[in-house]
DNA sequence: GTCTATAACGAGATAGAC
DNA sequence: GTCTATCTCGTTATAGAC
């Protein structure tokens, strides 16, 4: 009878909870990093008994997989949001808005950028319910790759011999409908995208680079056309020898 | 009166036990982190009190960049040695022995690579005595590019015109003898090197790239082109479209 | 059924008196 | 340099409020 009424109340009530609780854990995170994440911590800065928490989050390692998630889902919804604001844009502008996308996601959140991308928490290992999350800036890539190559905009990167099995068995898994020679140079200029953004995050390039903001946007331009997005005459416009 | 013999037994002591205490603090590096790294839990280890710990670094700040300054040192050397040995072959090979070298050296050490390249120890900030540690792998790249640019095997990569300027600037701090263009390729090629490392050692290409040697060949041979050190025509080998 | 509170465990860290 | 009293932590069992 009352069952029309209070469990929506009730649900709601659980998930302002569920909410409260990971952003205290999110500020902890950036306060101390994730190694201190504590659960006692997050249950005293609520007003809460530590007990109280085990019925949202069973284990501190739950948590912390809810805070990954969370942050793969939000740097993947952002970079998805950027993606159709240039949607009929050509692939190197599509492929540039998501990886500035994401770079900006990483500047605004240091310590969720940190948390996914940054060294394992010791004593954690996340479980697979992590990797659809994870996957979401890469299919977006592999969307961008995909239109390109239907379009015959993509030109094949080179792939030494030795690395062909590698690269066949890398684009069986991740996306069969492009050639094994995109698919291996997504994965790298994705590896080379994130060591742009963890050393301007981590500090690497204090006092070395600036002016990050064009310095990364050629980077990006250069690791389009490190996966065939753009042809090599394009890429160097207007250069002599 | 003992004094002309237990001087040096005394310094000798205190290395050794310098380098314990360090080696101790290491293993807690790979065991819990360095945000948790603890003098007391050093001390105990030692059976040392940890009050005796400080007579030989002053605070658990300086105990961190000690091992910052001796993982850079080590990486450097690694590098540095690796380099030697391929001293008279061509630019790739040269470039490229040093790449493979710090990719050993991190996999030989993740926790030490994650403590100066992963994200910063809260509370910790790395005081200046560490850059000229930090600086040797690099200074190496300088030098394969300086000897390439001096023998005219060097391509200058293209450099959009919003980049010139903060491209001559890092050239001016960095290395006044080598062209703008190079300076500013270096440095993303860096950053770019330390994703694909940090991603193989922190577990992104787990179920991803499994056969990583040849993969990280062939990418570090894409960043010597992005450098100049290859031309794009001999960069794709044998390649058709 | 759903939640919170109390209390306790075993383990480890820490501060200070001695 | 040692010892102790007092913290922290994750986690569980239990009891009671809504």
């Amino acid at each position: 009878m009352t069952r029309s009424t209070t469990p929506g109340i009730r649900a709601r009530a659980r998930i302002e909870v569920t909410a409260a609780i990971k952003d205290e854990a999110r500020r902890q995170l950036a306060a101390e990093g994730a190694a201190k994440l504590s659960l006692r911590a997050v249950a005293r800065e609520l007003g809460m008994v530590s007990s109280a928490l085990y019925r949202y989050f069973p284990s501190r390692d739950e948590l912390l997989t809810a805070l990954i998630i969370d942050a793969f889902d939000s740097m993947g919804e952002t970079a998805e949001r950027a993606h159709e604001a240039v949607a009929d844009a050509g692939p190197v502008q599509r492929w540039s808005a998501v990886c500035e996308a994401v770079r900006g996601w990483a500047l605004g959140h240091p310590h969720e950028y940190a948390l996914i991308y940054g060294p394992p928490v010791p004593g954690y290992t996340a479980p697979d319910t992590t990797v659809p999350a994870a996957s979401r800036v890469g299919l977006l890539f592999i969307d961008v790759l995909r239109d390109a190559y239907q379009g015959l905009g993509l030109a094949k990167p080179p792939l030494p011999a030795e690395l062909r099995p590698e690269a066949e068995r890398m684009a069986a898994d991740q996306a069969p409908d492009l050639p094994p020679e995109t698919v291996a140079a997504l994965v790298a200029a994705w590896a080379q995208l994130y060591g742009l953004i963890g050393f301007e995050l981590f500090g690497q390039f204090n006092r070395v680079v600036t002016d990050r903001e064009p310095f990364f946007r050629h980077a990006v331009a250069q690791l389009a056309q490190g996966v065939g997005l753009v042809f090599p005459q394009e890429g160097r416009a207007g250069k002599g020898s």
